[in-house]
DNA sequence: ATGCCCGGAACGTCCGGA
């Protein structure tokens, strides 16, 4: 099973992108983010004609997440436990083909002088205790998505510009790696531990794509049986050398069949 | 230098992004 994440920057703007992408890739599930549309104005028609079912949580302006799946989607559950006042579409997940996905979209928290940081912080923390509850249920998951955050200096171009910036703060960091911690797996770094400027985003401004200016923030994360099936993962750059490109680009892993028991 | 480039909402220009 082929499981991608893509923060595609308004699905309005990047649907042709996204159709194409669709067609050579040919992942099983792609999780979506920064949809920027309410789910009324999702394009399900166009996607469906693509070979993929939807599970979409819509915002207006800013957020919204989806799941597309070749495989039927079940037990949709949209929000991220543990806040009831939090309103941002940025967590939806589902049950396809045994294993429960996550599509999230976790705040950037800058400035990180301002409520923004420390609401990225109380999201993280949200996060980690939802993935506890996951891994108690034993149900085999994947929490993939944009998750604003290098986990480590090989992961940003320049450490020294970002020492700043919430993607790299060591407040940021150490949540990561309360959730990592837990036991689950970057399925990029395990197979590809020392690889630098393996960046999924780029910002638009100063030319920092053609300067290969860019960080690595969009994961995917798996739990314990997962990562004993993984069998590859890698970032897909060419997305974002196109015309009209989001400023991220798609990631991706390959899991194996369940083994059989013995 | 705290802006450079985008998308969205809206129509002048600001917010959010990272």
């Amino acid at each position: 099973m082929k499981i991608a994440t893509w923060n595609v920057n308004s699905i309005k703007m990047r649907l042709p992108n996204l159709l194409e992408w669709l067609k050579e890739a040919s992942p099983d599930v792609v999780l979506l983010q920064e949809l920027k549309v309410v789910e009324n104005s999702f394009p399900d028609l166009e996607i469906g004609d693509a070979g993929y079912n939807t599970a979409v949580w819509g915002q207006q302006t800013y957020n919204g997440v989806a799941i597309l799946s070749k495989l039927p989607i079940s037990d949709v559950k949209r929000g991220l436990p543990g806040d009831q006042d939090d309103d941002h579409a940025r967590y939806i997940e589902a049950e396809i083909g045994g294993i429960r996905v996550a599509s999230l979209y976790l705040p950037n928290g800058n400035p990180i002088n301002t409520d923004k940081f420390p609401y990225k912080l109380r999201w993280m923390e949200r996060l980690t205790d939802h993935a506890t509850e996951l891994l108690e249920s034993e149900e085999p998951f994947v929490l993939a998505g944009d998750y604003n955050l290098c986990p480590e200096d090989q992961d940003v171009f320049s450490p020294a510009e970002f020492a700043g910036d919430a993607l790299c703060q060591p407040e940021s960091r150490a949540r990561y790696r309360e959730l990592m911690y837990l036991g689950l797996t970057d399925a990029f770094r395990a197979l590809h531990p020392a690889e630098a400027n393996a960046y999924t985003y780029w910002s638009y401004q100063a030319g920092a794509h053609r300067k290969g200016q860019g960080v690595r923030i969009d994961h995917i994360l798996l739990s314990p049986a997962l990562a004993d099936r993984l069998v590859a993962c890698d970032v897909d750059r060419k997305p974002r050398a196109q015309a009209k490109a989001s400023d991220h680009t798609p990631i991706w892993c390959e899991l194996g069949p369940e083994p059989q028991p013995w």
